[in-house]
DNA sequence: CCCATCAATTAGCTTATATTAATACTGTTT
DNA sequence: AAACAGTATTAATATAAGCTAATTGATGGG
């Protein structure tokens, strides 16, 4: 069957026809603008590890959506989303985003529970439920990781955060938001209480690699790959 | 790909693997058990009818489904749930339930427009996701078209309901529930007034066999086709 | 200039799902 | 029993998606 979803694209001329997406062409043009989001280069290489598919796989999709006018391919294999491609990609980033609201402000669940959930959800959603969904949650806000759709690594930098892995010993810092595509990540970090609100002191920078942190009365120990996806900002109070 | 939902079959031996069902799997399971419920013939012609889709594709679905233990096919083509297909097709449909009081309880949305959303979402439902929902919105109540799940027609008769298009000349009524499956059938119902819970009256059963009914002070009428397709419950208050 | 490395593509398969057109089967009704 | 109606199945085809294995391409160092 091939399942489409719910996403009409109507054409600039009126001939407003029907057309479908399915839910694994909407995967890849979702991963093409994150990649693009995230500092990643946008080729096929990229495409396949973050979709955890092989290469050959998506030789064949780029050639589908290219034909489908959603993407178009550049010098030296490069992606890059047309106007129709971006307005889907943008439309569905920002669905998961509702529903992640949607899941843990209105159905009361668990932070790192919610990207997965709503990575499937996101498909089904359309325009009417949408607009509902807007209504109750508001069109802004941040998700429960703490993200902000289309805010790329250099934004966040602007905006004056740093990566927890950079933050100076001794330092206080607050978490902003963490990285959402690893569930055992975040399972890992809640049950430390490293959470998207959570004000945290950098103890010591260890030898091994490790960061000692303080968090309220407990100490706990950080690992560089888990203290490379979450992003802090600087609290004054920290001397 | 073939996209896979979140429905988990674990084998009665505790080599629990996971089977993943289709969407379009899920899809041939709920509608042999709706058919069943709606007293149609489960044969392979109904469920071509049912899903709109042509009966060829359904011979090649019904093997998949004997192969993956959901369906076992008995004489005269009757199509019949395996335990395992019957677990799978209640969850779908006990989700598709949610879903639609999900969408008019929590976000507002219009009842008549909930059935189609259901369709889709109800295949990216989790067990997550389903408990936090049951413990919002409670394990039982009806749908927004006063359904509720596995009420065969022979049932709601025990319960004392007719159908719209069977209430003699004269009765007052209250609308219990409405065939869903039909949204141009709802929208139309809905711009009538005729919407579960409504009380109405038979004024008259006209000889080109539409009713005409009396909602509050209007008047209007409904042709057979539409009269067929609502349960009704008699008021003693008519005379 | 050649080679190691990484990236991309081709070739060959597989599976699920659908279609149309043609054929076979089945059961009721003259 | 022949005929018709409805049902089911085959055959042939298509498309979307994915995989492995093998090949080609491009590029930066030595």
């Amino acid at each position: 069957m091939t399942q489409f979803c719910n996403l009409w694209i109507s054409s600039s001329r009126s001939d407003v026809r029907p057309m479908k997406l399915t839910i694994s062409k909407e995967d890849y043009l979702k991963a093409i603008a994150e990649a693009e989001s995230e500092g990643e280069p946008v080729i096929a290489a990229t495409i396949a590890r973050w979709l955890k598919i092989t290469p050959p796989a998506v030789t064949l999709a780029v050639k589908r959506l290219q034909r489908d006018k959603m993407i178009k391919v550049g010098a030296a294999g490069r992606i890059a989303l047309t106007d129709a491609g971006r307005r889907i990609s943008d439309r569905v980033r920002y669905r998961h985003h509702l529903i992640e609201r949607m899941l843990t402000e209105m159905l009361g669940m668990e932070w790192f529970k919610v990207h997965d959930e709503a990575e499937r959800l996101e498909h089904a959603v359309s325009d009417d439920v949408e607009k509902k969904l807007i209504e109750r949650l508001g069109p802004e806000g941040p998700c429960p990781h703490g993200n902000q759709i289309n805010k790329s690594a250099a934004q966040r930098r602007r905006q004056g955060l740093m990566l927890l892995v950079e933050a100076p010993a001794g330092k206080g810092v607050k978490v902003v938001s963490t990285y959402e595509r690893d569930r055992s990540l975040l399972e890992y970090l809640d049950g430390l209480g490293v959470r998207p609100g959570a004000s945290l002191k950098v103890m010591s920078r260890n030898y091994d690699e490790t960061l000692t942190l303080g968090l309220g009365e407990r100490q706990v120990h950080l690992g560089q790959a888990a203290a490379r996806k979450v992003w802090v900002v600087p609290v004054d109070g920290g001397q």
